[in-house]
DNA sequence: TTGTACGCGTTATCAT
DNA sequence: ATGATAACGCGTACAA
C-alpha cells in the first residue's frame, strides 16, 4: 500500500517530483528519476487509480450495460461474443470495463445518469436493450457518450453498431426464392426489438422485388424464444400446408420451428426449408445443420468499443455509427420445394 | 455534476450535515434532512463513489479475472453462465464487477497485486486459470480475498468453488459399467487443468472399484478442444476396436469423439457409447443427444460471489470452499455394448 | 443537532 | 529541475 508520499519520503524528494518522474515528464533529472523509479519498485508501489481519477476527472472506465444478463438461452452466446470483442478493443487502449446488468425494473429504480455518474464511467456500451426501455431516451438526453449494439439510435454523443439486418434478411429470402419457393413465411422476434423491424423489412422488400405477395398473416411472432417459436409455428404450419419455407429472425427460433415441423412429420428440407439468423454455435450441430445468416458478433463488440473510445478521445466530431456486413451460410435446411 | 458542497451551499448547511443526512445518520434533524434530500433531488445529485472509496478505503468492487476471455468455443458458455451467477449474487449485496481479462503473457507484464491495487478491488473471483499460471501463487501470497472457480486452492484469504468432479466422473463411468461395458477409455483435457486430474481420478477409481483394469494408454488428451479430441480419438479407436465406450472430460471433446466415430463408421451408441461432461447447451442438440454429467454453472458463479462477499464482510473466519453436486443426464449416446 | 478541519492519493499551478 | 500548496469529492474526529 505504498503511496507516492512514501516514495517521496524514502527518496528524499517531494511528492510532486515523484508524480512527475513516474508519469514520464521531461522536466526531471535523469538521476532523480532513476532513483525514484528504484524506490518505487523497492516499495512495490502501484498507483491508486481512484485518486488519479478523482483529480483528473477521468476514470478510464467504460460501463458495459447489459440488459437481462441471464441464462435466457436466447442471447447468451451473442452477448458473450460481443463482450469478448468489447473487452479486447477496450483493453487495447487502456480502458477497463465495469459491468452493469439491468432490466426494466431496475431501470425505474435508478436513472441512467445516476448509474453512470456514481461510477464515473466515461462512456457506455449498451447491449440487449429493448426499444421501450426507459434508458434509451435517458441516454439520448444525457451527454455521456454511448454506443448501442443493435439499436439504431443517433445523437450528439450517441452512436451504434449493427449489422445490415435488412440486407441480411433479403439474402435469406432471396436464397429461398432462388430455390423456387413462393410461399415463404417469417418467424419474427418481438416488437420491442429493433432488429425485428429491420429483418421484417428485408423480408418484405425481397418478396416484393420478386413480385411475390406480402401477407401479414405469414409473419409470426416467436419472441426470440425457441418454445414460443415452436408453439407459434405448429398451428400455422398445420393450417398452411402451402407454405414451403420459413425465414426465422433468429437461429433459436429456427430450432423451435424445426421441432414443430418434426411433430407435423414434415421433412426438412424436403417438405419445409428453414433459414435462421445469427449463426450461433448450435446451428452447425442441428439435424440437419441450419442454413443461416451469420453475424460477426465479436466484431460488433470490437467496433462498438472502438467507436466509443474514439468518441472519448476526440472532441472533434467522429464517425458515430458502424454497420457490419453479414453473410449467408448455406447448410442443409434449405432445398427446392417439392411440387 | 452536483456535489455535496453544492447541496450544502444551496441548502444553507455544512457539507458534514449533508453527508450525514444523505447517509441516513440519526443525529440530524428531520426537517433539515428533508430539506437536504429535497435540494439533492432538485440538483440531481449522485454521489461520487470514487471519492467515497478513496476516503473509506473500500471500493465496493469485485474484480472478475477471467483467463483467456475469448472465443475459444470451449469454455464459452461455461464462462458466460458462471458470470451471470456472479453478477446476480454480487449485485444483490451492492458490489459492482470490474472485468479483467488476462492470459499467460499479460500475467508476466503486470503482477496480480498490482492489477488489483490499481483498481482498488476489494476481492477477486478467478476463472479459467491454469494450474501453471503465475497468478495462482501470487494470489496465495497476497492478502486480497479471492475465490477460485474450479481450482481447489485454499489459503488465509483464498477459497474456491467447484463441483464434485471425482464423483461426477464416477457416475459417468458407473453408468457405462452398469450398461455392461468393460473396455472404457477416457478423453481427458490437459495437465494444466485442475479438473482434469479430478475427473481422471474418478474414472480410475470407478474402474478399480468394479474390478476392471486401469490402462494408461486408454487415457487420451484432447486439450478440451473439439478438433484435438477428434484427431486423438480417430487413431485410437481404429487401433482399439475392443473399446466400446469413452468417457470425455468435456462435452466439446465428446463432439470431437463423435466426429471421429462417424469417420470410422462406428454407430453411436450401438458401436460406441459416449458420455460427456458439462452439459453445455449444445449437448441436447447433437445427433444423437449426448449423455453427460451436468454442472450447474450459474450456481457455481453465484456461490463464488457469495463466498467472496461473505469473506469481505466478516473478519471472522468463514466457510471458504463450496463443492456443488452434479448429476448424470442420460440421453442417447449410451447403450449396452454389442457382443 | 450542527459545523470546522483534516485526510484519503493523486495531479496541477505557481513559485523558486 | 524541484518544491509548496491547492484541489478533486467525500467521510469523520472533534468541537461547539
Amino acid at each position: 500500500m505504498a503511496t507516492i508520499k512514501d516514495i517521496a519520503k524514502q527518496a528524499g524528494v517531494s511528492v510532486t517530483t515523484v508524480s512527475r518522474a513516474l508519469n514520464g515528464y521531461s522536466d526531471v533529472n535523469d538521476k532523480t528519476r532513476k532513483h525514484i523509479e528504484d524506490t518505487a519498485k523497492q516499495l512495490n508501489y502501484s498507483p491508486n487509480t481512484l485518486a488519479r481519477s478523482l483529480v483528473m476527472n477521468k476514470s478510464q472506465t467504460i460501463g458495459l450495460l447489459v440488459s437481462e444478463l441471464n441464462r435466457s438461452g436466447a442471447k447468451d452466446m451473442f452477448t458473450y461474443e460481443v463482450m469478448c470483442g468489447i473487452n479486447d478493443s477496450a483493453s487495447d487502449v487502456g480502458y477497463d470495463l465495469i459491468l452493469f446488468s439491468t432490466n426494466s425494473v431496475k431501470q425505474k429504480q435508478k436513472s441512467y445518469t445516476q448509474l453512470c455518474r456514481e461510477r464515473q464511467v466515461e462512456g457506455v456500451i449498451m447491449q440487449g436493450i429493448k426499444m421501450d426501455d426507459p434508458y434509451i431516451q435517458e441516454v439520448i438526453d444525457s451527454n455521456i457518450p454511448c454506443v448501442f449494439v443493435d439499436v439504431e439510435v443517433e445523437g450528439k454523443d450517441v452512436g451504434f453498431v449493427t449489422t445490415d439486418n435488412v440486407f441480411g434478411a433479403q439474402m435469406a429470402v432471396k436464397h429461398l426464392i432462388n430455390l423456387g419457393h413462393t410461399e415463404i413465411a417469417m418467424m419474427n422476434g418481438h416488437d420491442q426489438a429493433h432488429v425485428s423491424a429491420k429483418r421484417r423489412k428485408g423480408y418484405e422488400r425481397e418478396l416484393t422485388d420478386a413480385g411475390l405477395h406480402v401477407r401479414d398473416e405469414f409473419v409470426l411472432n416467436g419472441d426470440f424464444l425457441e418454445p414460443m417459436a415452436e408453439s407459434a409455428a405448429y398451428p400455422f404450419l398445420k393450417a398452411h400446408p402451402e407454405v414451403t419455407a420459413i425465414f426465422c429472425a433468429s437461429d433459436l427460433m429456427a430450432l423451435g420451428v424445426m421441432k414443430a415441423a418434426k411433430r407435423l412429420e414434415l421433412k426438412i428440407p424436403e417438405d419445409l426449408s428453414i433459414v435462421g439468423f445469427d449463426d450461433i454455435v448450435l446451428s452447425e450441430y442441428t439435424n440437419p445443420p441450419l442454413t443461416t445468416v451469420s453475424q460477426d458478433k465479436y466484431q460488433m463488440g470490437y467496433e462498438a468499443a472502438k467507436l466509443l473510445t474514439s468518441m472519448l478521445k476526440n472532441d472533434v466530431p467522429v464517425q458515430k455509427k458502424a454497420t457490419l456486413d453479414n453473410r449467408l451460410i448455406v447448410r442443409e435446411t434449405t432445398a427446392p420445394p417439392k411440387h
